[in-house]
RNA sequence: GGCCGGGUGGCAGAGUGGUGAUGCAGAGGACUGCAAAUCCUUGGACGUCGGUUCAAUUCCGGCCCCGGCCUCCA
């Protein structure tokens, strides 16, 4: 099945032809880690998850790499604020993102390199702009020169009299240009930095990307993702560095997803909105139920997280397992769900996706032949495996963490109560159930429970 | 100010030059002791003003509104 993708580099939806369908290789940008993860890195990790498995159902080899930024000022300011080591604070939070993607049921990538342990080759990427006459050295720091660049401007679609014109920063005055950007830069004794041949210093924010993607995908590979928000300047100048040293093409395909609003508002830790990952979950989200949310909303478009979203969410999962409960005794049928594969190779178009398992849904919740059963619960499984959706059992996901024991002993009890046309008593037992959020599900073979 | 994206029914959210996705919520019905779940039926939409067209929610332009980026925020 063809995959198409809308390119940022060209505004246009483009069909996706890899450079090496034995080799497609994947750049996403991945956490600054020094703090936990957010609902907006999220998305990223959710969104890419779902291209990659994509990928690899389209081709024979994926290699996917998302790197960690392990070295940055908020890392450094987070350090000196709470009186701990960088590499307590880093190690930890790293520690907390794969938990965190973990219940995201995200995949891990084939690669995920730090930032620190690819300083050398940061280095010899900055000596090599130097050596071409894109980079020179100005007051302790390397700086990348825009004016070197041919095309500089073309992902963000600026030009850099714009750029000049609108930029709200004061330019340093060691810049021979304004639009100039930092490849290395002097680090005093308290912050942490590593010997160079322009003395002790820290890396720019872009260079360890164009280093560690050129390191494990190459001089050019397939796809480059992150948040809208990278455009620009980190993925403009990622790209302009990675240009520059080895010449030729850097991605084929830039990809970006959309911003996140929580309550319609901006998401920003000045209005106190932040939601993180772990407060979701420790408020009973399930992660399979944020993985939702992120997924109902197309990943180019703006998403605004809400708590009638999170409703639904769950909702629709619930409606899933359901379905899938009821033909338990059925085995799956080994059968690919066509609708879903074309609506995601059509740029990745989730929401349509959903619709078509929804209809899927439907016809297995009406089917009464056994044959049918198995191919749409195969159907099902199938669509839904390519999302990373319904990855657990019914069972797990009604009756995860419950204590069955006293519940059932209840249901007993009622069943007993109905069988003797008891139905006050029956019904005294149901509502205490569902005090406890327990729902019951009469049916002709029993009673079925769930939890809300 | 410059650049970019968006405005679809009560809500969420796809899509399309001409038969109005999908889900939730609402209404009615079937099933049930009553429920729950499930199934059936059903009302309801394309910011605004113009233009192109036999025909526009879909293409083009103006306007209004919302969001984002503009040197280190996914």
């Amino acid at each position: 099945m063809p995959l198409a993708l809308y390119n940022t580099l060209t505004r246009r939806k483009e069909s996706f032809v890899p450079i090496d369908p034995a080799d497609v290789r994947m750049y996403v940008c991945g956490p600054t880690v020094y703090d936990r993860a957010h609902i907006g890195n999220a998305r990223p990790v959710v969104v890419f998850d779902v291209l990659y498995r994509l990928l690899k159902r389209l081709y024979p080899r994926v290699v996917y790499v998302r790197n960690i930024t392990d070295v940055d000022d908020k890392i450094t300011a987070r350090a000196a604020a709470g009186g701990r080591s960088i590499d307590a604070i880093t190690g930890e939070t790293i520690r907390f993102f794969h938990e965190d993607v973990e219940t995201l049921n995200a995949l891990s990538p084939d690669v995920e390199p730090r930032a620190t342990l690819h300083i050398a080759e940061m280095i010899r990427m900055i000596e090599r702009l130097m050596e071409q006459g894109h980079a020179y050295g100005a007051a302790g720091h390397v700086l990348f020169s825009v004016a070197s660049a041919p095309d500089y401007g073309v992902l963000s679609g600026r030009s850099r009299e714009e750029m000049i014109a609108g930029a709200r920063v004061e330019v340093a005055p060691y810049k021979q240009d304004p639009a100039d950007f930092v490849l290395w830069k002097p680090s005093p004794p308290d912050l942490p930095g590593w010997d160079s041949p322009w003395g002790r210093g820290r890396p720019g924010w872009h260079i360890e990307c164009s280093a560690m993607a050129h390191l494990y995908l190459g001089n050019s590979f397939d796809i480059h993702g992150g948040g809208q928000d990278l455009i620009f300047p980190h993925h403009e100048n990622e790209r302009a560095q990675s240009v520059c040293t080895h010449g030729g093409p850097f991605v084929r395909y830039w990809l970006h997803n959309g911003w996140l609003m929580v309550e319609g508002e901006k998401m920003s830790k000045s209005l106190g909105n932040v939601i993180t990952v772990r407060q979701l979950l420790e408020q009973g989200v399930a992660g399979e139920t944020i993985r939702l949310v992120l997924l109902a909303t197309h990943y180019h478009q703006p998403l605004d997280w809400t708590e009638a979203g999170v409703r639904q969410a769950k909702g629709t999962l619930d409606r899933f397992y359901t379905a899938l409960r009821a033909v338990a005794d059925v085995p799956a049928q080994a059968v690919e769900a066509t609708e879903v594969m074309g609506a995601l190779c059509d740029d990745l178009n989730t929401p349509r996706a959903l619709a078509a398992l929804h209809e899927t849904a439907t016809a297995l919740n009406k089917a009464v032949h056994r044959n049918d059963k198995a191919r749409l619960k195969g159907e099902l499984l199938d669509g839904t495996a390519v999302l990373g959706l319904l990855a657990q059992t019914p069972e797990a996901w009604f009756r995860g963490g419950t204590d069955s024991t006293a519940i059932e002993i209840l249901i007993a009890r009622r069943t007993a109560a109905r069988e003797g046309r008891d139905f006050a008593e029956a019904d005294r037992i149901r509502d205490a159930l569902r005090q406890k959020g327990i729902i019951l599900e009469d049916s002709a073979t029993g009673t079925l429970w769930r939890r809300t």
